[in-house]
Formats: structure tokens, C-alpha cells, sequence
RNA sequence: GGCCCGUUCGUCUAUCGGUUAGGACACCAGGUUUUCAACCUGGGAAGAGGGGUUCGACUCCCCUACGGGCUGCCA
């Protein structure tokens, strides 16, 4: 019988949803979401130090706009340290684990000592072994009791049978002195509880998998499938750091990436399905599997991820996009939409999204329905309205005023303007480009009459004539 | 230092012993065009290095180099 499958996502909160993070959560996702499986977030909040509920809204927020939804209740590590508690001693009543006595202080000079000599052994407590009658009336952690010999297997799906010797590993402490859980501890018998079946996350616990796993044997519980994928590394393919800016999800949202282009692009980075590139995220809820999954890190390049967006700008239903880029505004800082905005956005969408890649490029060719009269215009524009320019604009609008405004009409009244006038349509199109959106590059000049419609037009191409 | 993982065009990757090593992004050239974007055509571009195994290795094994991780009473 093989149980339901249950992934899940365990970030500590002591910053933003990091780019890395977001993808290990995707993966998560996607590979609950395509085997209608369970999707579960929990937040490892044990180090009460480091983490902060800021901390933890922002990753709340960052898989939100990512679109990643869980199921249930976050859970929080720390409300379960009672739990984590009591398991420690149940390894203790079942021999797997001891108490040991030793001070922190011993412990550090112990390393200190090891490492002035040039070796660095691992901590072997002296109380593993000790006679309880021998133990002191003092405080004492919980070590786990590690088998020193043989090796442990982890039987990863990404990076295939690892084998780690157990000598390499110590006694590791499962609940301290004050009587908080480890990680190590807390991480086991939480995806034990929950009923975690895959546990998909970064390769920097790798070697925590031998660890962890040495747990689930001491307390006879069902390991679950292990998935170690690589870490994202900066474009030089450094280590992700600081420098190389928009680490956190969120700023992407801010830098105006949609964010089914950014799960197309983070569910490619590191897996691959054959050739395929641009998907639907149905599309990769289905296909998603951890057989696809690379094994080496992988880079950011901003460059494909804005070309993957361009695509999925283009693909989107044009309300949703409004939605989207109202949402962008708003988290970007920048004024919400008049509601004439709005409503030439909705009509000038169709063909907006064609040549965006980000929601500002895309307001960018959206100048001409942002601006409103007078026309504010740059340089070129201004060159372009030179004097046989603005005549012609000048000439052209009483067939404007009679025009019934389609396309067709449009097109057959402007290219015999050009015609009369002697001059490619090209020629025309320029000074009507500054005339309409104060720039000589702009969507098509049809497509901007359309939307702004006829009086619009005439008014903004007299003011440019003027 | 020890242990573990990784290494195919600039980048993301396909390949699961036999291919002219494929695709995408980027780049270059040309075309189309109503500017930009898009689009079309063409082009350059890769198996880290060295040993094995094999009739035959990108693919399997070993070594080296480089990169990364772990080595906490952090997670």
C-alpha cells in the first residue's frame, strides 16, 4: 500500500521568500498538485532569535503571488515543541538516545583543541556509554545515539544513492539543555506527523538526510523519499548573494514579471521536460516529476526570463492581465488607474500584450492611453512634427471627421493621405506616432486611434498641428 | 582538514553506450514591416583535464582541477 503522497514547504522565517526557497516551494507544489496530492507549509520557527512574524507574512505573500496555495493550516514548529520533547524521551526509553552532561564550554574546547592540533574529529560525548547512576544532578542535552559503525544509504531521487559512512557522523543533539528541540529533531518528527511522504528541498541537506534518517530508524518510523535539488546560483555562478540583487521574490513582482511567467521560468530552471520551453502551469502540474529534475546548479538569467514572460503576457486574458498590472501598480507604488485608464487599457490590451515582456514595458507602450492632453513630447517626436508634417496632420482631419472609424476606413483615408502627399506611409506614420503618444515609437497608429477613439484623435492631432 | 554533491554551446537544458551531440534564450547576418516588439531565414557556439572499461563512450569506473554543501545545544 502505498500511502497518499504529501509534500511540503519549511522555510525559516528570518527574512523574505528567497528566489531559491520560491522554486524549492514550486517544486513542492507542482509535484502535489499533479498527483492531486497535498501541498503543506509549514514555518521552522524554532530559533526564536532569528525569526520574526514580518518574516514569516513576507514568505506568505511571496508564495501567494507566485501562486502557490497549501493546504490546511500553516503549521508553526515551535507550537509543536512539546511534541518534539516528548519524542526525545521516547528515544530515550527506547535506548536510542542518552543524556549527556557536557557543557557547552567543554564541547567548544574540545573542538578548539582538536582543531589547534590539526584534526578535526567529531564530538563524542563521554556519557553515551556512561551508568545513569554515574549522572550528575545538572542540566543535560538529549544526544541522539548515532551507530558509529556501517554507513547510512540515502536513496535520493535526484541525486541517486548517496552513502554516507556513520563514523563521519556524531551523536547530534536532539533536545538541548533548556529543553527546545533541535532542527534535526523538530524536522522529522513533524514531517513523521504530518505525514510528509517526499520531502523536496535543497541540496545543502543532503548529508542532514543521513542524519535525519538515523531518527526515523531510532524511532522505527517509514523514511520518506528523499529529493535533494541544487541551489540557484547568481548569473557569474557564484553563490546567490547580495550582489547580484533581487534576491526575494517579491522584488521580482515589483520588477513587473508575471507571475506565470516566473513559474515557467523557475519550473525550467534546474528540470526539464524533453525541449519543452513555454508551458501553461496546468501543463507543468502534469508533467512535473522529479526523474526531470537536474542535478547541477543552475543560473539566473534575467534574459530568458523576460522572453518567457513576453510569451505569457501575450498568452493571458486580457482582463487578467488588467488585474495583474492593477496588482503591479499597486505593489510597485505607483498611482492606480483613472477609471477612462481603465477603460482604454481594457480596449488597448489586445495589442498591448503582444509586445510587452514586463508589466513596465508594457505601460511604457501604454504611454498614449496614460497620457492625457496636452500630449507631453520627446525630442524625436518634436523633429517629427516638422512644419510639412504638421500640415499634412492638418489636412487630415477633416476626413477624419468624417470617418466611421474602423479599420478599414482608417487605413484607406491614411495611406491615401500618404499617397496625395507623395510619401511612404512610413513617413506618415511617424508624425502621427508623436501626435498620438508624443514619441516616434509606439504601437500601431491604428490600433492607438481605435482605442482612444475618433474625438481623441482629432483633438490630440490638432494640438500637434497647432 | 574530513565527508558529501556537482561539471554538455555565453546561459537553461536534451541525450538514459552507437546521434552530423538536439532545442530554447542570448548573440551575429539577412529578410519582412508602420516605429518598437513580434515574425521568417541563415550562422557561430558545448561534453573541465587525464587515465581506464568496452568493438564503441557525453553516457560506466578511477584520479586531478574547479565550484558548492555539511562538519553547531542555527535552520
Amino acid at each position: 500500500m502505498t500511502s497518499p503522497v504529501v509534500t511540503r514547504f519549511a522555510p525559516s522565517p528570518t527574512g523574505y521568500l528567497h528566489i531559491g526557497g520560491g522554486r524549492t516551494a514550486l517544486f513542492n507544489w507542482l509535484f502535489a498538485r499533479g498527483r492531486g496530492a497535498k501541498f503543506l507549509l509549514r514555518i521552522e520557527d524554532t530559533d526564536r532569535e532569528r525569526s520574526t512574524p514580518e518574516a514569516t507574512a513576507a514568505i506568505l505573500r511571496g508564495l501567494t503571488w507566485l501562486g502557490l496555495d497549501w493546504d490546511g493550516d500553516v503549521v508553526s514548529q515551535f507550537e509543536g515543541r512539546e511534541r518534539h520533547a516528548e519524542v526525545a524521551h521516547q528515544m530515550l526509553a527506547r535506548g536510542t538516545a542518552y543524556k549527556c552532561f557536557s557543557t557547552k564550554e567543554e564541547i567548544d574546547a574540545f573542538r578548539a583543541e582538536a582543531e589547534a592540533r590539526g584534526s578535526y574529529a567529531v564530538f563524542q560525548s563521554p556519557w553515551r556509554d556512561a551508568d545513569p547512576a554515574t549522572h550528575p544532578n545538572a542540566p543535560f542535552a538529549i544526544r541522539m545515539k548515532a551507530p558509529r559503525e556501517g554507513e547510512t544509504v540515502i536513496d535520493d531521487q535526484v541525486q541517486g544513492r548517496v552513502v554516507i559512512k556513520n563514523e563521519t557522523l556524531d551523536d547530534m543533539i536532539v533536545l538541548r539543555s533548556d529543553n527546545t528541540p533541535t532542527y534535526m529533531l523538530a524536522v522529522v518528527v513533524d514531517d513523521h506527523d504530518m505525514g510528509v511522504t517526499h520531502v523536496i528541498r535543497g541540496d545543502d541537506h543532503l548529508v542532514n538526510a543521513a542524519r535525519q534518517q538515523m531518527i526515523y530508524d531510532a524511532m522505527g518510523w517509514a523514511v520518506p523519499t528523499w529529493a535533494h535539488i541544487p541551489l540557484i546560483h547568481g548569473p557569474d555562478g557564484k553563490k546567490l548573494s547580495k550582489r547580484h540583487g533581487a534576491l526575494g521574490v517579491e522584488e521580482y513582482q515589483v520588477m513587473g514579471y508575471p507571475a506565470a511567467g516566473m513559474r515557467n521560468y523557475l519550473t525550467r530552471l534546474g528540470w526539464a521536460h524533453g525541449d519543452a520551453e513555454f508551458f501553461t502551469t496546468e501543463q507543468a502540474t502534469e508533467w512535473f516529476d522529479l526523474k526531470g529534475i537536474g542535478r547541477a546548479p543552475a543560473r539566473l538569467d534575467f534574459k530568458k526570463l523576460e522572453n518567457l514572460c513576453g510569451q505569457h503576457i501575450a498568452a493571458s486574458d486580457d482582463a487578467a492581465l488588467l488585474h495583474e498590472l492593477e496588482a503591479f501598480l499597486a505593489v510597485s507604488g505607483q498611482p492606480t488607474l483613472t477609471d477612462s485608464q481603465r477603460a482604454l487599457m481594457q480596449s488597448g490590451m489586445a495589442s498591448l500584450k503582444e509586445r510587452a515582456k514586463t508589466f513596465p514595458e508594457l505601460l511604457d507602450k501604454a504611454r498614449y492611453i496614460m497620457s492625457s492632453r496636452p500630449i507631453s513630447r520627446d525630442e524625436a517626436a518634436e523633429k517629427a512634427l516638422d512644419a510639412v508634417s504638421r500640415g499634412i496632420l492638418q489636412s487630415l482631419t477633416p476626413q477624419l471627421r468624417n470617418a466611421s472609424w474602423t479599420k478599414d476606413d482608417l487605413e484607406a483615408i491614411l495611406t491615401g493621405a500618404a499617397a496625395a502627399n507623395g510619401i511612404g506611409f512610413g513617413k506618415l506614420a511617424a508624425p502621427l506616432r508623436a501626435a498620438l503618444a508624443g514619441r516616434t515609437v509606439s504601437p500601431s497608429v491604428y490600433d492607438m486611434m481605435l482605442v482612444i477613439g475618433q474625438d481623441e484623435t482629432i483633438a490630440r492631432l490638432e494640438d500637434a498641428a497647432a
